[in-house]
DNA sequence: AGCATATTTAACCGAATGGTTGACGATACT
DNA sequence: AGTATCGTCAACCATTCGGTTAAATATGCT
């Protein structure tokens, strides 16, 4: 697989990433807090995000021990436009979710509790 | 696999697959045609298109010995919807795909040549 | 009827996917 | 220093995927 693209819907094509970034959307989190709903391992989970990662869906960022992640649009955004060059349409408006994610992403992640 | 967008999604990650939505896009095409620029065999052309069937991307009539594929608007607009939803901000605005595509749709099939 | 064309099906194969468990490295707490 | 926590890595397993070839089905032509 060399197109981005077929790494990018390939990640959105599972349904444990898209809740991942469902809840991504709503909150910066650590891995273990991103496994803590799924019923499978951490591990797993871990495999996850590495493949959004890889899409350039979520960013990783360590801080201490506890590794942080969130939305990266870059991804999202090269699926919606290849869809927009397809359909010729007027896609996925991406426009007010990037203002949301970048002005997101132009934030320090967030402090991490010290436990 | 059940939830329709992982069909979708996982149709898409194919760039065979989009290859041919993209002809499709400047074309209804019947199976051979749409095999004819790729290298690898019919069959695997007929697996594709049974996928992308299955996922809602295109719509197969069979007339005679051939068989039509066109766009279907359908499995696009639930991928881009899910995108919004997830964008969550502005309305589905899949107006002017729609209109092409549904103008598609209510055209009919085109005549095949007979050989 | 008999042959050619269009497409799918079946059986098979190697590679990739999505999960597991267990060991490991790194960081924090006391 | 010792221990607990966070997360990844490695090895493994079953299933799915994308392809092949060969046979089967369906339609059309003469």
């Amino acid at each position: 697989m060399s197109d981005p693209l077929d790494i990018v819907f390939a990640a959105l094509a599972d349904p444990t990433r898209r809740a991942i970034l469902a809840m991504l959307l709503e909150d910066d989190m650590a891995v273990t807090d991103v496994a803590e709903p799924f019923e499978m391992s951490l591990a797993a989970i871990s495999k996850h995000l590495a493949i959004l990662t890889r899409a350039g869906l979520i960013a990783q960022e360590k801080r201490g021990r506890v590794k942080w992640c969130k939305l990266d649009p870059s991804g999202m955004r090269s699926a919606s436009v290849w869809m927009q060059g397809f359909g010729q349409f007027e896609p996925v408006h991406l426009d007010a979710f990037e203002r949301f994610l970048e002005r997101e992403l132009n934030e320090p992640f967030p402090e991490a509790d010290t436990d």
